[in-house]
DNA sequence: TAATTTTAGTTGCATAATGCAAGTATCAGT
DNA sequence: ACTGATACTTGCATTATGCAACTAAAATTA
């Protein structure tokens, strides 16, 4: 079978591009690892700090001062957990919740984009096969692990 | 139709997972935007530094700097070239060369791995959807231009 | 030919990201 | 109460990043 690495490689690169690009909104220079930040605390119920350094596969440390930035861009929350004192919960305040729904829109809305130089067919068969790729890739002994 | 964003994210976090942890080959702990870096230099034929620098939308400055690393770990050669003494071209090093493909043989059998997990419709179905996409990623006019 | 502008690449900052080691505070088990 | 584990934070030291300013060599123009 063909090469498969270049193929993927070029997609991977492409969406990094779009991760460069997407994350100006307003006033708000979000860099892309941020938006990551943003989108993984929108997605998850009552996070803890670990859970998202986890998700996103980063050093606790680095982890911590991004959260810092966040912080005092006021766009997220750190809340001291009830029932553990040690842990923080994170959160969107209104910014970042607006900073966040922002950033999806304009990914998604590239993505119909792309999408729309595709037929009713096609559209179908390419979603269906990238969430293939996840199970697969979830199934995979050999990397990635972190994710569910 | 669902959240497309949602299911690219994830693929793309996983892809990321990947290039961060194929890339010591040996004795060799190579970054994987080093790795990209040989990789597009292996990829085309004679390269000058703003070629590589562009295919991986990257600022010449840093490129600059990452190449005189990869010169001092004797996986890349500069060559002035002979018809315009501004420019150098990119080759790789014997070991530069090993390493390189050795990391694509490390990134073909994770991704045959993937793939074992799929039947063979599958397979085909999947990897025609990714060319698919980058055919509609590149014509598209939003994001991401410097990819052919 | 000489003067000017462009282009290819390099360096000098200043800033941000990274991760290990070591710290503090809290919790859980004995 | 004592010990160890857990959730984070901070102190470095290293690397990555990109703008501005540089050198050298084309290419353009006069």
């Amino acid at each position: 079978m063909e090469n498969k690495r270049e193929i993927f490689h070029l997609l991977m690169r492409r969406f990094g591009l779009l991760d460069k690009n997407c994350c100006s909104v307003g006033n708000f220079e979000i860099s892309p690892i941020q938006s990551h930040i943003l989108y993984e605390i929108d997605k998850q119920y009552g996070p803890s700090m670990q859970q998202i350094a986890e998700a996103l596969a980063m050093d606790i440390t680095t982890f911590s001062r991004q959260i810092q930035t966040l912080v005092k861009l006021d766009l997220v929350k750190k809340t001291p957990s009830s029932q553990d004192k040690r842990v923080s919960i994170l959160s969107l305040t209104v910014q970042g919740k607006f900073v966040a729904t922002s950033i999806d829109h304009a990914i998604n809305s590239y993505l119909d984009e792309v999408f729309s130089h595709m037929n009713e067919f096609e559209r179908e068969t390419v979603i269906r096969s990238i969430k293939l790729l996840n199970e697969a890739m979830s199934k995979s002994t050999f990397c990635c692990t972190p994710l569910d």
